[in-house]
DNA sequence: GGCGCCCGTTTTTTT
DNA sequence: AACGGGCGCC
């Protein structure tokens, strides 16, 4: 069977029908962006269904978004003319979810577990952090919830994570990630990180459990397979246990996620991981212009240590890709807008075959005014993600704590929306109460004689809301969705409450909570065989994993904004990825770390590559950030471009103004961050380190230099053994005194050092 | 004890 | 510019 490259779905080539027609063992399809790869995936599930007569129900399909996993099962429903009825997809995150259901009892929950998304779980993580006295000012609890995610990404234990912690962040990261799973544990409720953690615990403590899911699926297929982490490829490998059927199509050149735990090597080690694997590369590209293509080639060759891919464009001509260089971000959202018209009368391209993608979500505010000042319709996707918006946290805490009385921490959100005299120390006094009463705190509430040593009024708050959330839940037993919405926000009088809070916003706000109950009321529970979970239960789970890109309808007629991580997997005929300024895209933070920067640039990669026929790169001589007005440089991604592979613009308004003419007058202004380590000291002009003045000839404050001696007020005198970096995020190397501290890299921007001492 | 206002801070990408 | 924390007033 393997012999025969036969043509088992058209529209494919012969490398791409080579994939395709795999049938078993393990296979990996690296290529770069546009080759198929998703077609490819698409087509094997297909195949595999027809012409092997597997059973949709023995393939898992792993795709980055939900709503890629749609679009793949109506792809696949077209190919066969049936829906894949019983295969399991979706992303990482929803399929352990899915799995946890199942097994919650295994690790102490029950099937209705509440999924706590990034603030939920930070607000768990502040408050333990108060119990252990850990102070939020001395520690970003962000950071220890950004280490404690980590650790939980790479699969280590609080006690791993102790053991190896060189830093008090980490070490009392360690401390509350010991307390974190105890809590979430008692509170019924699982992290995003756990839903992919929890399963592979269970594999690793229940290898039966193991054995069945491997013996389920049969065939196992991941899409985006570089931008997996250790806890995802743990669970790959448990799923695949017993057959090692595996496919994963990926581009090591598009992996973008190393920030939260992403780890490459899981693609590039693939035939170590799985032995005898199939490899199959593709290299041709279907999607953009050679222009395009080059461009893409060009930009991503800057980065060392790649796999090394050939790409071959496919489609003919092309128009030139077209830099474009702006004054500042309005007149470059105004640029974006007047071009995209003018493209749209004189080419008549459709407003959703444009795309612009940022590096930031702020960056999406200046574009938004521009658009809404040209009455061009637009739709932004993720930026402020639906469920964060405080109206529907609102209400989708008190649902929460509807369905899952044991949810602290939608309680501690609940009672307080709206205001009902119930402040910080009643609540905090009703949690010391029924931690040590191990109640949960609604519980507490409604029980007369634990909350005693509370005020008469307190008390009395607490009873009611007590009883009206066991009268909702009474109601949720009976009532859909939607109903309970409407009868819980008539019972808060959430309206009125929104008025108060804010007239201006309360419009758009009791829109938006419009929208929720809509959305409740198109709740469609369609998972096959899953039993127990109230519609609430399914809504809820649903409802937190639902991403930006999930809700993009790609039939209306509007420009899509968004970010350039949101932009992955997708196409457009017509793009433009703005702001490619030096400290912005690429961040400054990244750019004096090699490895960050290369994954900067493999964004580039990945935005460039989006386009199908036409793409602009634009930016700005001034942006506004933080409120303050910036100059800004053109972005070195740019200079690595080959001058003649980019057609130059300027927008009039900077024509008019003539370059730079603006800062004869301000020679102080620094680029991005750069007066962050300005310091106004008379050090010596040959003290001044001359590494650093080509960043800005005209500046005439001192940096720090090596050898200098300095003071830090948390780890005391210290030499300075190097200084590295541009702009916001120049680091110093500094080697204290205190041979406890030893040598540390120290960001300058967020430490003061006192000089000149010892 | 609760709540509102003002001041200070600010990492960037997301499930 | 926007959010969160802290302080001070009711
Ligand atoms: N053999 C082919 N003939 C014609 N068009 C193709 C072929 N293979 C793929 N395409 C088209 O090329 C485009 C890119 O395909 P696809 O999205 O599967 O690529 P990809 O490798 O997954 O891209 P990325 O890495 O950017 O996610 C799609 O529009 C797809 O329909």
């Amino acid at each position: 069977m393997s012999l025969a490259a036969v043509d088992v779905h058209p529209g494919l080539n012969p490398a791409q029908q080579q994939a395709v027609a795999h049938f078993e063992g393990p296979i990996l399809v690296l290529a770069g962006a546009g080759s198929g790869k998703t077609r490819v995936l698409t087509a094997r599930v297909a195949n595999l269904i027809e012409h092997h007569g597997v059973d949709p129900s023995r393939i898992l399909t792993v795709t980055f978004t939900n709503k890629a996993a749609g679009e793949m099962r109506e792809r696949i429903g077209r190919l066969l003319g049936s829906e894949p009825r019983g295969m399991w997809s979706g992303t990482f995150h929803s399929i352990g979810a899915r799995m946890l259901r199942r097994h919650a009892a295994l690790v102490g929950r029950t099937p209705n577990y509440t999924i706590y998304d990034e603030t939920d779980t930070l607000g768990v993580i502040k408050r333990l952090m108060e119990r252990q006295r850990i102070s939020a000012r001395d520690i970003a609890p962000k950071a220890i919830s950004n280490r404690i995610s980590d650790a939980k990404n790479s699969l280590s234990t609080p006690e791993e994570l102790a053991a190896s912690s060189m830093d008090p962040i980490t070490r009392a990261a360690a401390a509350v990630y010991a307390d974190l799973e105890p809590e979430m544990r008692a509170g019924n409720a699982v992290s995003f990180d756990d839903l992919l953690v929890l399963p592979v615990r269970v594999f690793r403590d229940h290898p039966e459990i193991r054995d069945r899911y491997s013996e389920q699926f049969r065939f196992v297929l991941v899409d985006e397979y570089q931008d997996t982490n250790r806890a995802q490829y743990q669970f790959i490998r448990s799923v695949a246990h017993a057959h090692s059927n595996v496919m994963v199509v990926g581009d090591d050149d598009q992996s973008i996620y190393g920030w939260r735990g992403a780890d490459i090597r899981n693609i590039l080690d693939f035939e170590r991981h799985f032995p005898a694997a199939r490899v199959v590369r593709l290299e041709e590209n279907y999607r953009s212009t050679p222009n395009i293509l080059a461009v893409a080639n060009a930009a991503i060759s800057s980065n060392v240590g790649r796999k090394g891919k050939t790409l071959r464009a496919t489609l003919p001509g092309g128009e030139q890709v077209t830099e474009v260089a702006t004054l500042d971000e309005r007149d470059e959202a105004e640029w974006i807008v007047e071009e995209i018209k003018a493209r749209q009368s004189r080419d008549g391209i459709a407003l959703s075959d444009a795309a612009v993608l940022y590096r930031t979500n702020s960056q999406s505010r200046a574009l938004e005014d521009s658009f809404r000042r040209h009455a061009m319709p637009y739709r932004l996707v993720g930026s402020v993600r639906f469920y964060d918006r405080r109206e529907i946290r609102d209400l989708v805490s008190y649902l929460k704590l509807i369905a899952n009385p044991w949810d602290d921490e939608a309680f501690r959100r609940a009672v307080s929306v709206p205001k009902r005299g119930l402040g910080e120390t009643s609540i905090d006094t009703l949690g010391e109460i029924s931690r040590k009463a191990q109640l949960p705190m609604l519980e507490t509430a409604g029980r007369a004689d634990l909350v005693d040593v509370l005020r008469p009024a307190a008390r009395k708050a607490l009873g009611e809301f007590s009883e009206m959330i066991a009268r909702m839940r009474l109601l949720a037993a009976e009532a859909s969705v939607d109903e309970l919405l409407r009868d819980l926000i008539d019972t808060i009088q959430y309206g009125a409450y929104l008025q108060v809070e804010g007239p201006e916003s309360a419009r758009e706000r009791s829109d938006n909570v419009n929208a929720l109950i809509s959305g409740a009321a198109e709740l469609v529970v369609e998972e096959g065989g899953e039993v127990g979970l109230t519609p609430l239960d399914h809504f809820l789970q649903r409802a937190m994993l639902i991403a930006g890109v999930d809700v993009l309808d790609s039939s209306a007629d509007a420009v899509t904004l968004m970010t350039l991580h949101n932009a992955k997997g997708l196409e457009f005929p017509m793009v433009i990825v703005a702001g490619l300024e030096d400290g912005l895209f690429p961040l400054g933070q990244s750019i004096d770390e090699p490895s960050m920067l290369e994954e900067e640039r493999r964004l580039f990669y990945v935005g460039v590559t989006r386009a199908e026929r036409k793409l602009y790169l634009t930016h700005a001589e001034t942006r506004r950030r933080n409120g303050e007005t910036m100059p800004s440089m053109r972005s070195r991604f740019l200079k690595e471009i080959p001058a003649g592979m980019l057609e130059e613009r300027k927008t009039i308004k900077l024509r008019s103004l003539g370059r730079r003419s603006m800062f004869v007058d301000s020679p102080s202004r620094a680029t991005w961050g750069e007066r962050a380590v300005r310091r106004n000291h008379g050090t010596p002009e040959w003290r001044k380190p001359a590494v650093d003045r080509d960043v800005d000839a005209s500046q005439d404050e001192a940096l720090y230099v090596r050898g200098e001696r300095i003071k830090h007020k948390l780890f005391g005198g210290g030499t300075i053994a190097e200084i590295a970096g541009a702009g916001r995020d120049v680091k110093a190397v500094i080697d204290f005194d205190d041979e406890n501290v030893g040598r540390k890299t120290i960001k300058l921007a967020y430490t003061t050092l006192e000089r000149g001492l010892g």
